[in-house]
RNA sequence: GCCCCCAUCGUCUAGUGGCCCAGGACGCCGCCCUUUCAAGGCGGUAACGGGGAUUCGAACUCCCCUGGGGGCACCA
């Protein structure tokens, strides 16, 4: 749009774990740019680490994403499958200086920076294989030492960039040392890979989290070693972070995507909520469509400092969306959750009243399928909540006769949502009906909240509603008389 | 420890020198509506971290401090 440019970003998630928000998060502002800009959206697969990497992530971060709504042009590209485009740059910064053989165990390397830490000095790799001659190469090879390829970076100057986001970011190079970019199992690593692929891949626009912004300047030497002379621009966004205000990570307080799906949540919704973490229309709207976000979505407009994950906005948004849904869609949703919990207790017509009756009332799905519990469960496993019920019992006065009274006409009336409004017959002992209301919702709900009692008795039917009723009446009749009265 | 990034209501944010004694949204509080609880309507509480500098004038520019975060792996 503003840039006809042949845009082409990626998201290029390693598969190690399931993907969570932060993840989602910027394979959402990723595929945003690309459909823009009319760009092209990479889905690459960082599976270099092969001790961490799982085959079942690698399918769950796809179905995650198709669940997002965020479809991708081309991939998934698996690096596992490109072993040997980086294994010919290594050869070629190996060649050409700019690598150099390592052959420094990781744990000598570990044990030197920490040393180092300790006496004040950078913990970065020390240089100690960094100029060795023919004769003390062959003299370790020979001692059957590990071998792994360290890059070289510059000893002086500095590195700067232009961040999409940030604008310019400079390190001097002396505070950036040496790294691994193959391993002593001749693997690559991140680095060196992600160099390779995005220039192999022709990527134009790298979006991603703010943890690799210190990174960047490494990738850019890479690239340039490797004579990758394509534009390649960057732009960081700012971390999720946890109540804690540190980055969201799968040890800390990060929720897998599919959770949120098991929750409830509408995938548009979430998308929704995630397009805001970071980023705000120029016209400050918040319940936006995709297609509204991405007519509006630059990165000039993402922010700079780390956004805190807030479920109680995201709970009202996806209340939003789900007041929003067509009443067939919802049911439909209604049903296949309330299946999955309950078999064929359930079906579609009850689902569909359900759905039509509690849509105003829920944020999520499953919060819905909650008020319908008291109506698809079975009988014999009907069990009020103890607390909500000793709670309503203790407020009602006279609970007995309420609940006589409420029994009698229902066992009598006409069965309409109309006539089973139980307010006459509370209302002619003379108690005002709002009093005993929990009372009767625990009774036949189960709980003390729940869809409307009325359409609820109504759904649940005559002989059933009863049931219940009576089953309270027996309850109340146990105890040493109403506490309250 | 060193390097980098960041800094507006509790939270997400708008704001790019005067329109801002700072706007919106969520949350919270109150009222209304009402079949308890929600939803909805109305109203309210609440922020520019501190100090300098520039300027006729700073939330917006610069510097310092403080605070927060990230990075410094044969993880990505």
């Amino acid at each position: 749009m503003s840039d006809p440019g042949n845009v082409r970003v990626r998201f290029a998630p390693a598969p190690t774990g399931y993907l969570h928000v932060g993840g989602a998060r910027t394979a959402l502002f990723n595929w945003l740019y690309a459909r823009h800009h009319g760009g092209t959206f990479v889905l690459r697969i960082e599976d270099t680490d092969a001790a961490r990497s799982r085959g079942e992530w690698i399918v769950g971060i796809q179905d995650t994403l198709r669940w997002l709504g965020l479809d991708w042009d081309e991939g998934p590209y698996l690096q596992g499958d490109r072993l040997d485009r980086y294994a010919a740059a290594a050869g070629r910064l190996l060649q050409s200086g700019r690598a150099y053989e390592c052959f420094c165990t990781p744990e000598e390397v570990k044990a030197r920076g920490d040393a180092a830490m300790k006496a004040g000095r950078p913990p970065g790799y020390d240089g100690r294989c960094r100029d060795l001659t023919d004769a003390q190469r062959a003299e370790r090879v020979s001692e059957g030492r590990p071998r792994s390829v360290r890059f070289r970076t510059p000893d002086t100057g500095v590195s700067t960039f232009t961040d999409l986001v940030r604008g310019e970011v400079t390190v001097e190079w002396s505070t950036v040392s040496d790294f691994v970019i193959v391993r002593s199992d001749s693997s690559p690593v991140f680095f060196l890979a992600n160099a390779v692929d995005d220039a192999e891949m022709e990527i134009t626009h790298v979006i991603r989290g703010e943890d690799l912004l210190d990174s960047t300047h490494r990738v850019l030497a890479l690239r340039n070693a490797l004579g990758y002379t394509a534009p390649l621009e960057f732009g960081h966004l700012p971390l999720l972070v946890g109540a804690d205000r540190a980055k969201l990570s799968k040890r800390h307080g990060a929720v897998a995507l599919e959770d949120f799906r098991d929750r409830g949540y509408l995938p548009d919704a979430l998308v929704n909520y995630l397009a805001l973490l970071g980023w705000a229309p120029a016209d400050g709207r918040e319940v936006l469509t995709k297609d509204e976000v991405v007519a509006e979505f630059d990165l000039d407009r993402v922010t700079h400092s780390a956004a805190f994950f807030d479920y109680k906005k995201l709970d009202w948004l996806n209340g939003e969306y789900i007041r929003a849904l067509p009443l067939d869609g919802l049911a439909a949703q209604i049903f296949d959750a309330a299946t999955a919990r309950w078999g064929d207790r359930v079906d579609p017509a009850s689902a569909r009243e359900v759905a039509r009756i509690g849509q105003e009332r829920a944020a999520t799905i499953t919060a819905l399928v909650d008020m319908a519990e008291f109506l698809f469960v079975a009988d014999e496993e009907f069990t009020p909540d103890p607390i909500d019920w000793g709670d309503a019992l203790a407020k009602t006065e006279r609970a007995a006769a309420v609940l006589d009274a409420v029994i009698a006409h229902l066992e009598t009336c006409e069965w309409t949502v109309e006539l089973t409004d139980v307010r006459p017959p509370i209302e002619a002992l003379g108690i005002k009906p709002r009093k005993v209301m929990p009372l009767l919702y625990t009774a036949v709900e189960g709980r003390r909240s729940g869809l409307p009692l009325f359409d609820a008795i109504h759904l649940l039917g005559r002989q059933r509603s009863v049931a219940r009723l009576t089953a309270a009446r027996d309850r109340v009749g146990s105890d040493p008389e109403s506490p309250a009265s």
